[in-house]
DNA sequence: GTATAATTGAAACGAACGTTTAACCAAAAA
DNA sequence: TTTTTGGTTAAACGTTCGTTTCAATTATAC
């Protein structure tokens, strides 16, 4: 068969880092898994690091393209039956929790680690290729919640990644607490969705007053 | 004197392990940083799992003891100047971000990259470190937000940390784009309270009935 | 001052790491 | 049939890892 081991490799690589992270899952973890040999992962993909790069690609390029035909399609929308920043929110939330794949789980936590990685290198590497989705996700946005400025629709869109990373990593483990109603993972998705959007809509604090709000004090 | 090495190896340690990770931090990056010999880890902490736990115990401790106390003062208080929840919000998110202690930065990022670590026995560990916070302001929060149930007030619990962990670790990185208004760390925390009170206030999604809100389809 | 405990120092331990090498194999090309 | 090519295998490479050892040194107690 052509390369059936570049993708069992792909499968035990994402499932692995997913579970233990990068650094802590060895090249012989990886290829153990995959019952392939252990020069095989460098002959494909070169390094450990271009296996990650390479278990990346094939996760996020879907999902990253999703979302920005989901907001194409919004953009052309003329009618709206909610409000047009819940659709754009939508659109940018869905696609990771979007069952198309097997694995969701071990790769929902792979992506919720990476999106905490800080790294530098590879933090530039992640941010590139997200680089046009947030661009475009910020304009439509912006657009839509008027009151939105430079100042803070980054940080509020950082708080919508966080929330959704957050869910993706540690989504397994609040699903098995005691004391919590179960929930399906759309309705944590659609959880999400609510939060964000309240989250954006969100009017201005007001710190450029001399006296904040209340307890301020205290910091 | 008496133990300055111990406290010159928990901000080496500290300051690494918040740059680069835990794994990729090894001993002898410690040792050499903090300026003491190899062995002296070991000697002091047992071992370097032990001196991640001691790195934490360090800083989270006083941010758990500060929520607390504020959350104490807020339960004592009879009038209320702001909605109640905005006053437990923020109680819960000022204190991480209280600048009481040098080398901020590097702290927070460590924290920041603490809440997406995914190895099981680690999480178990920091779980139980929180478990009483989060108890008590999910008590606090239920009853001043009586729409929220035990099926959703922990996911929205959840959103909150992931923002505020996020904006830990990617902060420093926001801070330096260019495109965007600068911001003191205060305006986030502002932005960010805002951001999460909204969030958790939201309105109910409608996930029970048969036709869901709108694009439900294209998932 | 001497004895005792606590801390530091230099060196070494075995294990595990990512990567490379070179022999080997199968199927396609010549 | 021979050659070439793309892929696999087992073994070894040199490095780095966390930890341990034990002698040297410093501080504390008597």
């Amino acid at each position: 068969m052509a390369s059936d081991t570049k993708r069992r490799i792909l499968d035990a690589a994402e499932s692995l880092m997913g579970d233990k992270g990068f650094t802590s899952t060895s090249m012989r973890d990886i290829t153990a898994a995959a019952k392939v040999n252990l020069a095989s992962v460098n002959y494909h993909f070169g390094s450990k690091e271009a296996l990650l790069a390479a278990v990346l690609e094939r996760r996020l390029q879907p999902i990253n393209e999703m979302r920005l035909k989901l907001l194409d399609e919004i953009e052309l929308e003329t009618t709206d039956t909610e409000p047009r920043h819940h659709k754009i929110v939508r659109a940018f939330l869905s696609p990771p929790f979007d069952q198309q794949q097997r694995l969701d789980e071990t790769f929902l936590r792979l992506i919720g680690r990476l999106h905490s990685e800080t790294n530098d290198d590879f933090r530039q590497a992640f941010m590139s290729e997200y680089e046009l989705v947030f661009q475009r996700f910020s304009v439509a946005l912006q657009r839509s919640l008027p009151h939105l400025t430079n100042t803070n629709l980054p940080w509020r869109m950082l708080f919508m990644v966080g929330s959704m990373a957050f869910t993706m990593s540690w989504g397994q483990s609040m699903m098995k607490r005691e004391g919590t109603d179960t929930i399906t993972s759309a309705e944590v998705l659609e959880e999400l969705i609510a939060f964000t959007c309240a989250g954006l809509a969100a009017p201005l604090p007001h710190t450029d007053v001399s006296k904040p709000p209340q307890l301020q004090e205290t910091l």
